[in-house]
DNA sequence: GCATATTTGTCCGTATGTATA
DNA sequence: CTATACATACGGACAAATATG
């Protein structure tokens, strides 16, 4: 507080959302490794090498391996003792498994949560960000404002730990769907059922969307899976 | 395969159903800081100091923040930036945000669970569990019989990722149980609760079940809060 | 199958910055 | 305000395991 500058800056951080909360160097590189991976720029199944990784990225070793030891429990790395840490590979059953416990996450926020301004206003969002870029035929963008419609939905429940845990959920499923971009359509059809759903919430009726909700995202795991097993009988797949 | 006893040890580890694993010293850190940590061997709040601990441990201290860094995603302990590792403190907000979690996959498991003998046998061996220890008045085997009661009833599901998110959030939730270690007998009341809940699943209705338990964890959180909260109000919690 | 090079696992020492008595 | 304790982050070392030719 020398300066007489400094309740500005403050401010601008502010203004931002985001406190001025100093991270970590570990934390840091965990920010930057996640979005690599999240936007598929590492392949899953790659090895990240400690030496190279380090060196790229300007830091120690030993901080790289924190940060490693942080992106193994979030799941996105997996570590083989001696042999160092992988972008994690998908099963087909690992592709299940998630969608098994969004379907569980999803109609619950549905059924139980409050269909009321505050969650209410975002599903309706990331609808209208989704329409809007399928109307300039972005893909990209539909996929991802696919996941903020997904994210909403299990904000209706209004919990951190649920939010988080979606979240960290549409993070490993993003390691199968990079995997497979020659479908970059494949978010498209799921456009007027986000619209019905967010319809059915908007007229309180939670139990219909559950509905809706649920025939959908069956079908999107079968047509995922189908489409995974698919690449594993394809040469490609080392 | 070079010794013809080779298949007997294969065996026999397999008997035991774990593979030989050989684990990093980190890993090894993480389960015994873990163990500590259930056990209540180390209260909510209290400093993890890296010399102190390094030295007690018997590793160095980068190996310890590797550990600790492993801890701190399973939402064990909290890292303060240039203050160090603590034990998790949960707040009142925390218990209800995990009952919450709680109640829609346990629900969701008798409702959409097989409920069937590989499944249904866990959940009848922890009831009986529970039980035996009531009749040993063993207020500590009640509360793990308990654990293990949920944890059956979640494994319904057969799924590994539910199941691992199930034991991440009981070992949570005994970070707040153990703070109130004067009301020991805080389960008992329970296992009436369970053996209906697993009656009704041996007779197949697991809707009937889902009702049992649903009023059971509500009761339960509301219990537990309400206990929680009387505790932060006392001069004691520092 | 073997010898070699590479990489990880783990430790130590240390300089710097931050928090707190 | 100072002093002390502690966390942060780095670089180097070496054994052990793994990958490579």
């Amino acid at each position: 507080m020398t300066t007489p500058l400094a309740e500005d800056w403050i401010s601008d951080l502010a203004a931002d959302g985001a406190l001025p909360s100093p991270v970590s160097t570990a934390e840091r590189i965990v920010d930057i490794l996640r979005t690599w991976l999240s936007d598929g720029r590492i392949a899953p199944g790659s090895r990240m090498s400690e030496e190279a990784l380090s060196r790229a990225l300007g830091v120690s070793r030993n901080t790289l391996r924190e940060a490693f030891r942080l992106l193994v429990r979030e799941r996105l790395l997996v570590h083989e003792l001696n042999r160092g840490v992988f972008v994690r590979r998908l099963t087909v059953d690992d592709v299940h498994s998630l969608y098994r416990l969004r379907r569980i996450l999803e109609v619950s926020a549905l059924r139980d949560g409050l269909l009321l301004p505050p969650g209410v206003n975002r599903l309706r969002t990331a609808v209208d960000e989704g329409q809007a870029a399928a109307g300039r035929q972005d893909w990209q963008a539909v996929g991802t404002a696919n996941q903020h419609f997904h994210q909403a939905v299990a904000g209706l429940l209004e919990d951190p730990r649920i939010n988080e845990l979606m979240s960290q959920l549409l993070a490993e499923l993003r390691l199968a769907f990079h995997v497979m971009h020659p479908l970059e359509d494949f978010h498209e059809p799921y456009l007027t059922d986000n619209q019905r759903v967010c319809q059915l919430v908007e007229a309180g009726d939670g139990q219909g969307a559950a509905e809706v909700l649920l025939a959908y995202l069956t079908r999107a795991e079968h047509q995922l899976a189908d489409a995974y097993q698919a690449l594993k009988t394809d040469p490609r797949s080392t």
